[in-house]
DNA sequence: GTCTATAGTGTGATAGAC
DNA sequence: GTCTATCACACTATAGAC
């Protein structure tokens, strides 16, 4: 499935990866893995000690580039409410859900420690980091100072996820834009400033 | 498991909400579930077509059950506001997550018809239900008519499915709280009446 | 209507040739 | 380092006794 100058190891983890947002890791067997990665079962047992193992090396890299792609909507230019809009409409594969959050429904990914840091580890951070983003919004006086830092960031964060979850049980995307959009009207509607002037766009 | 009294269907039924609540549908095995429900095999296929046969009428009743708890929160006495609080601050089992919006990660139920459906007929009426509540908000002056009724609906659905993705990955209820207070306090700071004065209790 | 026995396939891991 | 062969066990379903 990957060009030949892919090492092994790399082919099985993108596999993993693939397969773990598609279908889980209780719904992921190593047969269809290593279909996937067109390699036998003794590369996989060679590299890795067995499908749990491939799977955590497989969550942390998603993990990675799911951190990477949010701080690259958070940060750099722009006022802080423009980049948390820029990180509420950035192009998403919503049917596809999040590759990180699907996890946490997955039993066995929430029992095994291992399996399960990277996941939490990614919310805590995105928790984190938006909450930096919301306190400068309130700082330059583009969202009022009332606001709850956490509990704003956590319901971002819940939005998200949540319209992923709405958009696959109804099979379309237009539940996970609503949400995202319905958010935007309450965070601009509750401006200092008060009226529908000073949208951040 | 459960009283002898209760049939043989009842049990394998409720035996397979537990499960697909906790492991869903690709988690759960036929043997798993016999055992919890305390029959034999031949039970469940005298009464059943097999496990998909099986899981659709366990999906169904759980489909059920839900949108009669959450009518209970959000028909009856109060404000329309303050049904919209009391159905996001209705008790939840945070850490086991909803047994019906899980279902929409799992890739068999999302590509079984039959499963499906009545997952996505629960978000469907859902959004329906919350949307009339907010129209109702509207119309009585508590929320702004400026909010686009499905837009705030979707909003609402998702920070309950966000809350509880976020709180089984960071293992923990209070990422749940945060967003739904979060939320509320977005709602309340969009009052047409503009302050903090006019809490619905 | 319930049970146990059995079947055929897949799972996750190991052994050992090359 | 990669492959195929093989293992013990679980999965989902069927057969047939009671």
């Amino acid at each position: 499935m990957y060009t030949m100058t892919t090492t092994t190891v790399e082919r099985l983890v993108r596999s993993a990866q693939e397969l773990l947002w598609e279908r889980g890791y209780v719904g992921t067997s190593p047969k269809v893995l290593l279909e996937r990665a067109g390699v036998g079962q003794g590369s996989m047992y060679h590299h890795f000690t067995g499908k749990a193992d491939l799977a955590a090396a497989a969550i942390e890299r998603s993990a990675a580039e799911l951190r990477e792609a949010s701080d690259a909507s958070l940060s750099g230019q722009g006022s802080p409410v423009a980049r948390l809009r820029r990180y509420l409409l950035a192009r998403r594969e919503v049917l596809r859900g999040c590759r990180i959050g699907r996890l946490a429904y997955d039993p066995e990914v929430v029992a095994d420690h291992t399996l399960r840091a990277p996941v939490k580890d990614t919310f805590d951070w995105l928790l984190r980091r938006l909450g930096e983003v919301v306190e400068e919004a309130q700082q330059a006086g583009e969202l009022p100072a009332t606001l709850d830092v956490r509990s704003t960031a956590a319901t971002i964060v819940a939005v998200v996820q949540g319209g992923y979850v709405m958009a696959r049980a109804t099979g379309s995307s237009k539940s996970f834009s609503a949400a995202i959009d319905g958010l935007i009207s309450l965070l601009e509607g509750s401006h200092p400033g008060g009226g529908t002037s000073s949208g951040p766009a």
